[in-house]
DNA sequence: ATGAAAGCGCTAACAA
DNA sequence: TTGTTAGCGCTTTCAT
């Protein structure tokens, strides 16, 4: 192409670059060697400037000439040029990932939680490295330990046990940022995020007193989660400032199989109570399945409720009356405060984050004809 | 401690180091600078060895003396030496981590299918990053850029689309080796790992045929995907083979939501059919609970058929015919494939694994009085 | 069998 | 503003 007669300020900074190309010494390995990705000096050798300036461009850090900017991110496009992630970590010393670990994937509560944290993740330019530890504080053990040996910049924990889990976690703790997502260990320097459960239980029982309810049966995890405590408790307190009958809680864990089980504690029991407040909703469904099974009719025989509201509780027959997490905002809020930690931003004390949850009413807990809650009335 | 008189060839050994240590110059950095983490050179400088020495022994290649082996170990687990896995992967061009990608990961089976992907990988001792792409080709392709740049050692995708993903994951098999899982893209000579759809959209159409359906709608979601493209033409093909009322299909995404705008769709058609064939599972909640609302029963006014065989598949009311995928079978071979390409094992051509699904008869599909097909009665 | 030394590809002082 | 230099923590020839 001929030289146009209007030369601008940035064609001429371009110029330079290009002659100077020559005299610097940084350049290309022959291209003969294969397929070897393209990496920063041949940026820089394409750019015309050295490798460091090339560095200083793309990763914005310290100033440069707009010529020399220009110049190297249109090198960089040409050579379609992806820096080495790997070398980078080394020398920065921070991997822009961080861990996650779950204690069942194939839970659908902790799959969406997985999903939001990652969209939250993505918007800090964070890549999420997953571990599931299939309820084993063993295997979580082991795998936080890996990603900390990986260098991820933080970690996510869903702690598998509120004992078992909270070694692991104070060793990760003391090398990286750690964050406690929906259970919390007994660690109490260890940031948290989590609902509150006994705001989520006391919704249900006040729904269910409205409801007329008096004799009310408690199926949860065994108390191996904070969660499983907090609700458990919750429940007995709220049994009992109601004036409602006391029952022996079931307890086994957070599966649809259990929850099944659970219905056949019940019926070998005896009496049928008038709901059956479960802290799951993988629980709920096992139960509400078992129920129909036994032609149990729900939630004219026995209520039901659940905890969670997963997507499923809303489809399953009848739907299921259960305690709303937000997912989202749990997200979002382990996120920015490991995001606080590993910026620095955040030295402050350990953060203890209850976001509070919502009754969402379906019909498993409406017996016909459809009572209007006594509490709307007033 | 006094020294015995017994001194074994190991003792020997060790003393021999311990004696050295003074004399090498390999020595631990001062400990007074904060709290660096344990490295390598901290472990040969406690066993009396050089640094290469320990890399060789704990890296297990290269042959050392047993003495040298055991100072080194016993060094290594009294500091508890956890290795830097950045420098290490720099070093040896090998991150022992693998990337996946999945559509969408709130949806049951793709989380399962996540789930038994990370247990296999375990066995290869590889971490999984893995990236949501929610729903978007554009966001997959970013994601399997990031990854490679991160430098997995190989990729396992969930294909978003057929056509639209291809470039990217071409482009990403350029450089590492790439799986496709459950979905294929057009590149015929990336690995492919799925099941037999067309086997599987057989299987709902025998079982629906015995039944005496003879007009069966199909629902599904747009021909983007290829298991969506096979699993269309199987069940049109099947419908002419076997003399049925063909139907126009119903095709949107797969997801509850769509489920349920399909009900509607039929019923502003008019006939409603004897059967509906759902190419999902989550679509095919929808349709049941849709049908449900408007007061339709299922089986006895219309039978519904799924595919996947996800958990809350048996749970629904009533629960789910559905053809089950193998996702544990899925799983291992689609990380058998990858890790054979990573070994350098298999360097053959492409790889086209097809697994075969099997059918789940349940209540959905049962009119009563529960039919006995006709072909048991062969 | 073992140690010295050379990098892996990049960033960050430091000097010019 | 820019280039030169020195590593990040490890693995791996290459001598010894």
């Amino acid at each position: 192409m001929a030289p146009l007669v209007c030369t601008s300020v940035f064609d001429r900074t371009s110029e330079r670059l290009q002659r100077r190309r020559s005299s610097t010494n940084i350049k290309a390995v022959s291209p003969g060697d294969g397929h070897r990705p393209v990496q920063l000096r041949d940026v820089a050798a394409e750019a015309g400037v050295s490798i460091s300036t090339a560095s200083r461009v793309l990763t914005g850090s310290g100033r440069c000439s707009p010529g020399a900017k220009n110049a190297v991110l249109a090198a960089a496009k040409r050579l379609s040029y992806q820096p080495n992630k790997i070398a980078r970590a080394l020398r920065a010393k921070t991997t822009r990932s961080i861990g996650m670990t779950v204690p069942w994937l194939r839970n659908p509560f902790y799959a969406e939680l997985v999903e939001a944290v990652d969209v939250f993740l993505q918007r800090f330019e964070f890549d999420l490295v997953l571990a599931d530890a299939r309820g084993s504080w063993q295997d979580e053990a082991r795998r936080v330990h890996s990603l900390v040996s990986r260098r991820v910049d933080g970690l996510i924990v869903i702690p598998t046990q509120q004992t078992n889990s909270a070694e692991a976690l104070a060793e990760a703790n003391r090398s990286i940022p750690v964050v406690q997502l929906e259970y919390e260990t007994g660690n109490l320097d260890i940031d948290y995020v989590g609902i509150d459960n006994t705001l989520g239980i006391n919704l249900v029982l006040d729904h269910l007193v409205d409801l007329g309810a008096s004799s009310v049966r408690f199926v949860s995890s065994a108390i191996i989660s904070s969660a499983s405590r907090s609700r458990l408790k919750a429940f007995s307190d709220g049994v009992e400032e109601r004036g409602m009958r006391p029952h022996e809680p079931i307890l086994g864990r957070f599966t649809t199989k259990f929850g099944k089980e659970a219905v056949t504690t019940i019926l070998a029991g005896g009496a049928m109570p008038d709901a059956i407040v479960c802290a799951s909703d993988v629980v709920a469904l096992g139960v509400i399945g078992q129920l129909r099974a036994d032609g149990i009719s729900v939630p004219e025989d026995v209520m039901v409720t659940g905890f969670d509201d997963i997507v499923f509780a809303e489809l399953c027959d009848p739907p299921l009356t259960t305690v709303h997490q937000p997912r989202r905002r749990l997200a979002d809020a382990a996120v920015s405060a490991l995001v606080g930690r590993i910026s620095g931003e955040n030295r402050g004390p350990p953060t203890r984050v209850e976001l509070p949850p919502h009754l969402v009413v379906r019909r498993s807990s409406l017996r016909p004809p459809h009572v209007v809650p006594s509490s709307n009335l007033a």
